[in-house]
DNA sequence: TGTACATCAGTGAACGCGCGTTCACTGATGTAC
DNA sequence: TGTACATCAGTGAACGCGCGTTCACTGATGTAC
């Protein structure tokens, strides 16, 4: 039964969402193409109008969720308590993208990678402009050593058993972060 | 054909070695059982005399992997190098197993996920006794900081395809961990 | 020490299952008149 | 505006493939005597 193209449109975004959830939830190779479809309210025939392949939902699933990132957060402090806090490393499904997919992008196609590739590129300049005004030049190199270290701590957080360990990497890396920031002023 | 209890403990240590250079290098779910046992010069039969399960291999390719870290890195200047370098970024299958595998670690067993908590744990001791002596009480912290940070440039660096991008991510990581170490001494 | 034989590590064919993908079909859409 | 019909988004059964796992078999090991 065809269905309008506003339909259609609106169809192809519920694939998408539910693809931009469950993979983040369960990864790639988890989340079966039928699983998306399902989640999405269709069967998994209809699939292939939509998207040549996995691999294609997978790369245009990553191009939707990185490039329109949830609202401009100036404030870093606030951004920073709620990256690495237990609510998000518990939540990975609603949860940043970059922490949830990007050391499985790795073994995906050349096209996920390149959106990675802007989606990273994108949030260095967001965090750089969200850092103190009074920071000196090597801002840039702020962005990206606390960038990397958010992604890493929960990555970390999320990897093992331990609650009290798990909390503490949390906090101990964003206490970390924070110094950092308050030490660049001061250099 | 029996084989000499030398020999069977010999084969299943190079079902592991096997396991851990083809799990760092293509992840759990794209290595099969029978392509690590072919690895290790083996056929796929003689799998489940060493181990219940692929789960199971997985879970103990990890405690071997991340129970005996490859020597005592005293120089912290010299382990940062060589963790956030382009060599080490190329060469996942020899390279460090946390920032390998730890993102796929969350959709693993238990058994998998405790493996790595002793792991994480005893790296973080690991780069606490490296840090400067002169560094105030907060090494720990700086520890956890600084680890979160080496992991997530790897990540990051790995999982982009603008080359340029990715060798400014593990330099600018770099020396935004140097700083924070030196910075430390002053606070 | 030498021999007979029970053990059992490794082999390779076979299994069942879930996956990505295909395809003939359906019936609402939307256009031509 | 109303009607006839070509289009095509979505359906669900079916496919082929690779995977984890099983199992009957083989033949070297290592023990009992």
């Amino acid at each position: 039964m065809k269905v309008s193209r506003e339909q259609m449109a609106e169809n192809r975004r519920r694939i998408l969402d539910a693809a931009s959830s469950l993979f983040r939830d369960r990864g790639f190779d988890a989340v079966s193409v039928a699983e998306v479809m399902k989640a999405a309210g269709l069967t998994h025939g209809g699939f292939y109008g939509h998207f040549g392949s996995k691999d294609d939902l997978v790369a245009q699933t990553l191009a939707h969720v990185l490039a329109v990132p949830p609202g401009g957060n100036t404030d870093i402090r606030a951004y920073l308590e709620a990256y690495l806090s237990p609510r998000h490393r518990d939540n990975p499904a609603a949860g940043c993208p970059t922490a949830g997919l990007a050391a499985a992008i790795r073994h995906q196609t050349l096209a996920a990678r390149a959106a990675m590739t802007e989606g990273l590129r994108s949030q260095i300049a967001r965090i750089e402009t969200a850092l103190p005004e009074a920071h000196p030049a090597d801002r840039h190199r702020t962005a990206i050593g606390s960038w990397a270290a958010m992604v890493g701590a929960v990555i970390l957080a999320r990897a093992i058993d331990d609650p009290a360990l798990s909390d503490e990497i949390l906090e101990q890396t964003r206490a970390w972060i924070e110094a950092g920031i308050t030490d660049g002023a001061a250099l």
